[in-house]
Parts: C-alpha cells; sequence; structure tokens
RNA sequence: GGGCGCUUAGCUCAGCGGUAGAGCGCUUGCCUUACAAGCAAGAUGUCGCAGGUUCGAUCCCUGCAGCGCCCACCA
C-alpha cells in the first residue's frame, strides 16, 4: 500500500503519463464494441497524412475528439474513435521524390514500380510515428481499427464508387482546361490552387491597330482572338475583321463578347484560350480555336515557334524585347495581380488543355445542400454553415485525376483501336466495344480526396452492409478545422448521402487554426512552430490539453501562447498537491461508508453544493461543445473552490483530534475528490487516472469500484453523493468568505504578518447572522489566522481599530480588527480612503439611476428592488468608512 | 468584388441588456505542517470610433476605421 507521505510534492507528468496509457491499452478500454447494447457514439479522427508529423493542429483536434469521446464513455456510451491514415496523393509523393533526389534519384528513371515500392517503403518507416506521436496525447482510439486509405479494401469501396459514378454518368473524361501543376505534373483541382497576390505589370501592346492590355505578353503566342465589347462603339466597326498577331504573323479575328470591360485599359483583350480561364470560356461560346503554347513543364512548344524551349518566364522577356525593338510595346505600368499557387509545391499554376476525369458534381451538391439547409447537419459554430452552403452553390465538376504515381489507379482502360473506354472493378482484359486485346489501363491516380471522401463509411466495411457500419454509422460528430471543409466536409456529406442515402455525421464542430502568439500561421520557413511533443516533454500532455481546450474560441483562430500553458502546468500540479494533502492529512483515517448528513460540518455541505452546481455546468458546457467554458468551471472550481476554501475549511477538522468528525468529513472530503477527479478526466486524463488510482490504492470503498477512471461513470446530478449537499450550507460559509474576506483585506493593507495571531471583534444586530458567526468560529478563527473572535451584538469601542462593513442583504456586520500596538493607522487610514472611492464612485452610478424619473418608472420591479438594497448598502458602507476615518484622525 | 470574423487590463483571452472578468505579468507582505509550479492582499480598463434603439448599451442595430481570414477568371 502507497504511504502518503511517500508521494512526489510535485506531480511528475513524465513518469505517470506512459505507464497509465500503456495500462488503457491493456485493458481494451478504447475498443469500441459490436455487441455492446449500449448507445454508441462514433467519431471518425481526420486521417492525418501518413508521411506527416504531429503539429499543433492535431494537437488541439486531438484533444477535442478525446475530451468528447471520453466523456461520451463515461457516460455509458459504446464509443468508436476511428483512427487511421491518408495516403496523401501528392504532398506524400513529394516527400519521397525529395528524398529519393538527395541521393541523386529521379522517380522517371526508377519508373512506376519501382518508384512505388519506395514510397511503400517509406510508408512503413515513417507512417506509424504519427500513432506513437497521437498516443502521447493520450487518445482512446480504437486502434485495431485503424485504417489506410490504400488498404485493399478501402480501395475497393473507392473503385466501385468510380465505377458506380461512371456507370450513371456522373463522372465523364474530357479535354478541358484544368489547373496544372508544372512542378509536380499534374493537374490539380480549383481548391488545391492557393491565389496570392502579387505586384504584376500591365503592358500595353500594339495589336495591327488595335491595343490590348495584358499581364502576361508571353500568352500572346497562343492568342486566337481579340476581343471587344459589342457595344463599344470604337470598334463596332472592326467585329469580325481580321488582324495580324504580332511576331507569329497568324490571322486572328477580332469577336465581340459581352465579357469584356469597356473602360479597362484600352476595352480590347487578348484571348488565350488554352492558357486562361475566361479566354477559354470566351473561345468556347465563340468557337474559337485553341492553341496550347506550353508542354507539361511549363515550356513553350512547337506552337511557341521562335521562342520554343524557353521556360514561361524566359519567353516573357524574350517577347518584351521582340516587341520593344518592334515599337510595338507602347506601354507598361504597375498592376496588382493574383497569381495560382499550387498549394503542395508553391509553383505557378498554369490553366492548360489537357485529358481528365471529372465529377458531375452538382446533382451531388443538392443533396449536400439540402441536410444542411434542413439542419439534419448542424455546424458548430453555425456560421460555417453559410462557408459551406455558398461554396455548394456555387459549385463546379470536380477534376479528378492526377497524373500522379502514388494513389488509387483509375479502373479505366483505353482501347487503341476503337478508342472505348473500359470501365470496370475488374481489370479489363479486352475493350468492352470492339473486343479489341489492344487496351491498357489509364495512367492516372484519383485525387486523395476522392477515397478521403468515403472515410466514414468504408472504414466501417462499406460497400459491404457490415455490423459495424449498421452500428456505428452515421457517426455522432465530425471534429475538424475549417481549412478543410470544402475538400472534406462536404464531399463526406456528398458521398454519405448519394452513396449510403444517410449523413455521414450529424454535427461539424469547426475549430480554429493554431497560430503563434503573434497571430501568425505556423511554418517551418518562418520558423515559429511549436512541436507540440516538445511542449509535452516540457510540461505535461495534461497541461497542454487544458491549454488547447482553454484556447479553443468559438471557431476563431488560437494565439497559442507558452505563458498560459505555465499557468495550466501548475493548475495539473495544484490538483495533484490537493490530492497528496487529503491523503496525508487523512492518513490512518476510516472513511465512514455512511455519511451521516447531520454530522458534517457545514463546509462539507458547502462543498457538495458547489460540487453539484460544477457538475450541472460541465455536462451542458460539454454537450454544446464549449470547451472553453468547461475548462473555466473546472478550473474556478478546483482552485477557487475546493482548494481555497473548502480545503482550508478543513483544516480545523483534519488537524483536530475528533475522530468521528474525521470519518466523516474525510469521506466528503475523499468522495470530492474522487467526483472531481472524474469531471474533470476527459479534459485531463493522465492526473486524473494518477489521483484516482492512488486514492484507489489506500481506501476500499474505491476499490471495489472501477478499475480505471477512464470506465468510471461521469458524475450526474442524480448520484446520491450529492444529497449531502446543502444551499443553507453555501449561505453560511458565503459569510464566512466574506468576514474572513474583510479581515484579511485589512491585515493585507495593514501589513500585519501573517504570523501574528490577532484579536478581532465581529459585530451584527442580527440573531440569525450572530448564530452562525458563533457556528463557525473555527472556520473564522483558522483562516483568518486568530488568537481569537469575539461576537457581539453591540458596537463596542472601535477608536483604535480598523472597522470593516459588510452587508449582507438587509443585514450588517461589522468586522474589527484593533490595531493598537500593532500598526500605525497611517495605512488603515490610507485603506479607508481607497474604499471609500469606490463605494463613493459606485454610489453615484446607483444614485444616479434612483434618481431618475424614467429608470423609477420602467425597469423591473426586480431591478428597482436590487438597486434601492444596493443604494442603502453603499449608503451605510460610506457612512462607515467616514466615521472611522474621523475617528483614526 | 463578395462573404466571415476580430477590436475588452501591459500580454493572451473569457464574458454579457442592469455597479467590468480570468490567466500571465506587475506591486506589497509571507518558506502560515498540500502545493514558492505556493499563500494572502493590491494596482491597472473613456470594453476601437460615431450615431441609433432602450429607463439603462461593453453587450442589440446602423455607419466608419483598423486588423485577420475565406471565396472570386477581371485582361
Amino acid at each position: 500500500m502507497t504511504k502518503a507521505q511517500d508521494l512526489p510534492k510535485a506531480y511528475e507528468h513524465q513518469s505517470v503519463e506512459g505507464k497509465w496509457y500503456q495500462f488503457w491499452l491493456s485493458k481494451n478500454y478504447f475498443k469500441a464494441d459490436d455487441s455492446s447494447k449500449k448507445p454508441t457514439y462514433t467519431v471518425m479522427m481526420p486521417p492525418p497524412n501518413v508521411t506527416g508529423v504531429l503539429h499543433m493542429g492535431h494537437a488541439l483536434n486531438c484533444t477535442l475528439q478525446d475530451t468528447l469521446v471520453r466523456y461520451k464513455r463515461m457516460k455509458g456510451f459504446n464509443c468508436l474513435w476511428q483512427p487511421g491514415m491518408d495516403h496523401a496523393g501528392i504532398s506524400t509523393q513529394i516527400v519521397v521524390e525529395k528524398q529519393l533526389a538527395s541521393q541523386g534519384i529521379k522517380r522517371e528513371e526508377l519508373g512506376r514500380e519501382k518508384f512505388l515500392e519506395k514510397v511503400w517503403q517509406w510508408k512503413a518507416q515513417s507512417g506509424g510515428m504519427i500513432f506513437k506521436q497521437q498516443q502521447k496525447l493520450g487518445v482512446s482510439v480504437d486502434w485495431d481499427r485503424a485504417k489506410f486509405t490504400l488498404d485493399e479494401d478501402m480501395s475497393l469501396a473507392v473503385k466501385k464508387v468510380f465505377v458506380d459514378l461512371y456507370k450513371e454518368s456522373l463522372i465523364y473524361r474530357g479535354n478541358r482546361l484544368v489547373n496544372w501543376c508544372p512542378r509536380c505534373n499534374t493537374a490539380v483541382s480549383d481548391l488545391e490552387v492557393k491565389h496570392q497576390d502579387q505586384k504584376g505589370t500591365l503592358w500595353h501592346i500594339k495589336y495591327g491597330g488595335l491595343t490590348v492590355a495584358t499581364t502576361r505578353p508571353e500568352t500572346m503566342l497562343g492568342d486566337t482572338a481579340v476581343a471587344v465589347h459589342p457595344e463599344d462603339e470604337r470598334y463596332k466597326k472592326l467585329v469580325g475583321k481580321k488582324i495580324k498577331l504580332p511576331l507569329t504573323n497568324r490571322e486572328i479575328s477580332v469577336i465581340a463578347d459581352e465579357s469584356v470591360d469597356k473602360d479597362f485599359g484600352s476595352g480590347v483583350v487578348k484571348i488565350t484560350p488554352a492558357h486562361d480561364f475566361n479566354d477559354y470560356e470566351t473561345a468556347k461560346r465563340h468557337n474559337l480555336e485553341m492553341i496550347s503554347i506550353f508542354d507539361n513543364k511549363a515550356i513553350v512548344n512547337e506552337n511557341g515557334g521562335a521562342y520554343k524551349g524557353l521556360t514561361s518566364i524566359a519567353a516573357r522577356k524574350k517577347v518584351l524585347e521582340d516587341l520593344t525593338e518592334m515599337g510595338l510595346l507602347i506601354k507598361e505600368e504597375p498592376h496588382p495581380m493574383s497569381v495560382g499557387k499550387c498549394d503542395r509545391c508553391e509553383a505557378v499554376i498554369e490553366p492548360m488543355l489537357s485529358d481528365q476525369w471529372f465529377v458531375k458534381i452538382k446533382p451531388l451538391a443538392d443533396k449536400a445542400i439540402k441536410v444542411v439547409e434542413d439542419g439534419n447537419i448542424k455546424f458548430y459554430p453555425e456560421n460555417w454553415k453559410k462557408t459551406y452552403l455558398d461554396w455548394l452553390y456555387n459549385i463546379k465538376d470536380w477534376c479528378i485525376s492526377r497524373q500522379l504515381w502514388w494513389g488509387h489507379r483509375i479502373p479505366a482502360w483505353h482501347c487503341a483501336d476503337c478508342k472505348h473506354i473500359t470501365v470496370s472493378m475488374e481489370d479489363a482484359k479486352k475493350c468492352e466495344n470492339c473486343g479489341s486485346k489492344n487496351i491498357s489501363q489509364d495512367n492516372d491516380v484519383l485525387d486523395t480526396w476522392f477515397s478521403s471522401w468515403l472515410w466514414p463509411m468504408n472504414t466501417l466495411g462499406w460497400p459491404a452492409e457490415t455490423e459495424a457500419l449498421k452500428k456505428y454509422y452515421p457517426t455522432n460528430v465530425l471534429v475538424t478545422g475549417f481549412d478543410i471543409i470544402f475538400f472534406w466536409v462536404a464531399r463526406m456529406v456528398m458521398a454519405g448521402l448519394h452513396f449510403k442515402k444517410q449523413i455521414p455525421f450529424k454535427d461539424v464542430y469547426i475549430h480554429g487554426l493554431v497560430r503563434d502568439e503573434r497571430g501568425q500561421k505556423m511554418s517551418k520557413s518562418k520558423g515559429n512552430v511549436v512541436d507540440p511533443l516538445d511542449l509535452v516533454n516540457d510540461y505535461g500532455t495534461d497541461a497542454l490539453r487544458f491549454t488547447l481546450a482553454s484556447f479553443v474560441g468559438a471557431g476563431k483562430d488560437i494565439r497559442f501562447s507558452e505563458d498560459r500553458l505555465d499557468g495550466y502546468r501548475n493548475f495539473i500540479n495544484k490538483i495533484w498537491n490537493a490530492t497528496r494533502f487529503c491523503l496525508t492529512a487523512l492518513e490512518g483515517v476510516e472513511l465512514s461508508k455512511n455519511i451521516d448528513a447531520n454530522s458534517l460540518t457545514l463546509a462539507d455541505k458547502y462543498i457538495v453544493h458547489e460540487l453539484g452546481q460544477t457538475i450541472n455546468e460541465v455536462t451542458q458546457a460539454l454537450e454544446n461543445y464549449q470547451f472553453t467554458e468547461a475548462a473555466q468551471k473546472l478550473y474556478q472550481f478546483t482552485w477557487n473552490e475546493f482548494c481555497d476554501w473548502y480545503l482550508e475549511l478543513s483544516k480545523p477538522v483534519l488537524y483536530g483530534t475528533d475522530q468521528k468528525q474525521k470519518t466523516q468529513s474525510g469521506a466528503v472530503l475523499v468522495g470530492t475528490l474522487e467526483r472531481l477527479a472524474r469531471l474533470l478526466h476527459p479534459l485531463i486524463p493522465y492526473v486524473t487516472e494518477e489521483v484516482y488510482q492512488t486514492l484507489r490504492n489506500i481506501y476500499p470503498s474505491i476499490k471495489n469500484e472501477k478499475e480505471s477512471i477512464c470506465i468510471q461513470e461521469y458524475p450526474t446530478l442524480s448520484d446520491s453523493f450529492l444529497k449531502l449537499a446543502s444551499k443553507e450550507a453555501a449561505f453560511e460559509i458565503d459569510v464566512v468568505k466574506k468576514v474572513v474576506g474583510a479581515l484579511r483585506n485589512i491585515r493585507g493593507e495593514n501589513r500585519i504578518s501573517p504570523a501574528i495571531k490577532i484579536k478581532i471583534l465581529v459585530q451584527t444586530q442580527s440573531t440569525a447572522l450572530l448564530k452562525i458567526l458563533q457556528q463557525n468560529d473555527a472556520f473564522i478563527t483558522s483562516l483568518g489566522r486568530l488568537e481569537k473572535a469575539d461576537y457581539l451584538t453591540q458596537l463596542p469601542d472601535t477608536k483604535k481599530s480598523a472597522v470593516s462593513l459588510l452587508t449582507i442583504g438587509q443585514e450588517r456586520i461589522n468586522v474589527i480588527v484593533p490595531l493598537e500596538g500593532l500598526v500605525d493607522f497611517n495605512e488603515e487610514i490610507k485603506r479607508l480612503n481607497k474604499e471609500l472611492e469606490k463605494v463613493a464612485k459606485d454610489f453615484d452610478i446607483v444614485n444616479k439611476q434612483l434618481t431618475s424619473d424614467n429608470f423609477v418608472k420602467h425597469a423591473p420591479k426586480e431591478i428597482l428592488e436590487e438597486k434601492k438594497l444596493l443604494l442603502s448598502q453603499l449608503t451605510d458602507k460610506r457612512q462607515n468608512i467616514l466615521a472611522s476615518l474621523e475617528r483614526l484622525s
């Protein structure tokens, strides 16, 4: 058995955390039970990238989910928190390409097969790392169910979805203008392009008799028209005429199109259909020729004539030089512009014409819109609903093919003979159209998100109608950052509704990004990245978790500051020391099994009352995803009520000689502590398990309970322990607090050393209050560090005393501290003046209100009464202070 | 160009139609037998600006300013 004195003086997270996590795992507490009769609670963890490293965003995300899951588990739910990893197409491929490049190896040299082997090797090597890191955070996920988006069964679902959508004509292949990353050598979706504002230049170039303005002169090599507004009088005559494109001397026509802004530049726009999204649309309207002038690496191709072989930047330079030489460059002016960059590699995106696969998304989006409009899926905070809907209202077809090697290969086979495409679940051996065996599989892979959008379904076995799927789908809540609402959240809703005919989750809790203390995004290049594992090492997981939970405002970004972490580390330590105190003080005391409310101290009944309030508030907060609120309430109760007041109030009993009282009050003390640990556990699992186990080690009554706090019941208001609560006791303790507060204020301001035990007088005319005071003498004496307190009904001679007037409802209490011989009166006079100022200020405010006719006429009765009482209290106080000042001077 | 959010103590942030809050920092006094990662006391705010609604606004409404984010093809 542990001896209380042997407990370490400071909480040692290093020696506690690993131990309990292993214990939890060994007991299988985190496993969801498919045969359970309990209600289910399911959360899908957003799968991190397989090559990823844990960052603060993960820490936040995991903390919130774990808090919810642990809470629900304790509430009696059969919880499934599904872990896993995403293959993360482009990201992973880039990582491995870089690895290889450092050894001087190029992907192309290796070939597809060999390269993929390397990626799998890398995955095996680094893939498990993030799991280990998550474990450090204490995540209570069902590890046995961990999934990877490229697992065989997962891939099968992806394939099925592709084939089905194709058969429904919701997937099509087409030659379209897409965002092309010349670095990654693949098409990317609109979402993967990040627009950056940059300084650019607007060059005015002479095209025959016209002048066009452009920020990208090199693209003129691919111009196939110039456009003017149909109503533009200046150019009306020219519409339909041909002009000669400089440099290439190709003939292009002048067209009229509504999209042209007459007032911009010269009102004439050059049209480059193959490298500009606007121009592409215009070209389609006018049936224009489309000339691609770049190859896959954004290098000018043979269509660029003399400029062939130049990069786009070099081509721009050369084009401008040549135009200048020819006297065709009329003007250049600074012009802000936005440049699209690859989300993954930062390379400038080039719009390019290419053959790609698309999902016709509108039919899917419509369903996803409806469920949110109808409130079947709720966003927390609600304003993200608008963001979600706006995107879906304006959604465009989703380009899902990627010219990469790492990912799900597209299940389509091209026939070399008849050009027909065979799409099927099984590897095609011949063309389904002409029967030719001269076919080859499409080289492309699918967008990563084309597998992620199935995550809530295929992790549970879909398309098979598994027991797990029936039991855990739809899931309860999705917790994620706003940055993937479009990428992932919206698409999961679409997939869920289309394929499973059910929403994937009921609630979506959106949290912000974790930024540095100046509000900057954390990034390696800025060097402001905080590694959560460093923080875990330095402060402990619990401190980090509590900090994150306290910081997470309603969908706002978090500015992370280590100062705050410091404070919460102390909080964890405080919990530990409170435990240590209880155990030491109760060493050898047998706790009563049948607590008799009549034998308890007022402090006991008060703390149980406060505990009940806290249970109520914290439960409400957690049910509504108000993590900050929950954390705040718990912090306050633990530190300000339990430690600051209750433990202090308990000392007279604990250090006293009344053994019977100790068995009674001790039981309340330990009972409250144990329930507090349970209340805190979802947020700070480690220290609470340590507390629970330490108590369990010593007290047999707890020993009979569950062997881990993880599976203990979350405290509820129906707990019979709470019957010991007393509102009256709470009121009486409040009186004690006020008296102690008043005399501590006098002590502090007069700098009377805490080592000096003083005598005080407490006077009140209220017999009820007098009784309360007398009954609580032990508390007042102990907390006030008094030699003695006398309780009187009549005001004594207070000439050489500090007096503080307390008002309790209509009643008054004078706290009188004789100062003679202790201090001179200067400090006391200062104190009084300070207080007078405060009281006078408050008095003015209230008085002003009460003397206003309007207020008296219109304000609700309760408020009026409240103010009147307040005014009379303030009046009393003022008079009292003035009288005291007079006596002292 | 559209949308969203923020502006409260030196810093990081809660809060809310009825006398302004926390943590950290700061000042003062304490090694008071749980905790100095602690205890007690204290100081600090025209709650961004201007209007409006209201008996009463930091809170609700309007406008403005500053900051941040998201979306958008304006050459």
